[in-house]
DNA sequence: CGAACGATTGACGTTTCTCAAGGCTGGTGG
DNA sequence: CCACCAGCCTTGAGAAACGTCAATCGTTCG
């Protein structure tokens, strides 16, 4: 049952499919959309539903009691999220006016009980979080401002569909809050890699970044 | 199939009887004993084996390029660690003498493919995992050091075996590089809370640590 | 007994955070 | 249609937290 799981975080389409399949198949879904900045669902809330951005972008985060936050994760068209056995361990909120397709977890549940291929998807879904998490954690705990931005930088350029332009769907607080910053130390570092030639700003909004020489980005994360 | 499913993390034996009845009946495991600091296995390896503490302790890590270590876990008696699909996430290494149970990784495939159960177990650790590095997430990119330090303390109370009473099995560097932090600040930190009257120190080595007042700690942890 | 190792403590350096000011963009209403 | 406003981003200056370097002390183990 370990053999044969696809452990390669480049391949978007895997998490679509595989519960995309189900889906269709054995478990009714419907699609919901959520305005910007709204909340989908909150942290210790009972787990009632899956998640798949069709559209749009999310973020799920943790807070502390005096309001620190630390987003744990970025969700993109296709990824699912909010998999949990019983509560939700984040909040989840809309990034950008966003549509997703919701399925019971009652049913996905029905559904494992008999399905095989279900649960290994599920524990591939699961270990992939893991692997994000683990990398995550390296990031936090030793990595530079700059490396951090870098590696953010790679990531997104990465999971965003077309490679070399990000039209990045968070703002400067958001991407401090992932990188365990603030957002004027993001700032500076965006600033200090446009100067040494890694990237470009486009268009009007700050939001659409050029990357000019990923393996620059990447020698900057080692 | 996400019901039933504990996850408390209170509950130490839980991985232990869920694998390790199963190695009682159909996949057969052996015991090996590794010295203190060395290698079990290491980043990228193939793994071959999946492995459970009987005695001693163990640490998870990376490594930056220029020698920047994060460990992501430190595994205590009765922990399963080193399940992965293909290939290892993390180097381990024995913190102090300590022996492991060892089973082979193809084994536990085979019997998975036929045995439901240990599948809902596998997912039930890899879950248990990804909880406690959500959490660890929050602890590295948001919290002072002073909150780091207690929050380690709280947990290692927790797991090990005596509660209010600590022989921790490891040192100053490990657990600095398990909170993101120097060995240094680690030290610090452990002064003050000293001088505030959460813990005292006992015996001759500097590693045996009673806690006055989880309470407090738990204060500085919110 | 002495060397090696780990922990503590102090002084100082660096990075990142905080606070503040100003600029750009996009939307809205006169 | 344009001016203004709100939100977001950038940049700077000073403060705070943590890291670095170094000295010292106590333990352990040969």
């Amino acid at each position: 049952m370990f053999t044969n799981l696809n452990t390669d975080p480049n391949k978007k389409p895997r998490l679509l499919s595989e519960l995309g399949n189900l889906a269709h198949t054995k478990v009714s879904s419907t699609e919901f959309k959520y305005g910007r900045g709204t909340e989908i669902f909150g942290e210790a809330e009972p787990a009632d539903y899956i998640y798949q951005v069709i559209e749009g972008a999310v973020r799920s985060h943790k807070l502390l009691s005096d309001g620190r936050r630390q987003i744990g994760a970025f969700h993109l068209a296709g990824d699912i999220f909010g998999l949990e056995h019983d509560f939700h361990r984040f909040t989840a909120e809309a990034i950008v006016d966003t549509t997703v397709r919701l399925m019971k977890r009652e049913s996905l549940e029905r559904v494992a009980k008999t399905d095989f291929a279900i649960v290994r998807s599920l524990l591939n879904m699961t270990t992939d979080s893991l692997q994000h998490a683990e990398n995550h954690m390296l990031l936090l705990g030793r990595k530079t401002s700059l490396e951090r931005v870098a590696a953010f930088l790679l990531e997104m350029d990465r999971r965003l569909p077309v490679a070399g332009v990000m039209a990045l769907p968070m703002g400067r607080r958001d991407i401090a809050d992932y990188l365990g910053l603030t957002l004027e130390t993001v700032s500076r570092a965006l600033s200090e890699l446009h100067k040494k030639g890694y990237l470009r700003f486009l268009g009007q909004t700050q939001r659409e970044i050029v990357v000019l020489n990923s393996a620059g980005l990447a020698e900057l994360d080692r």
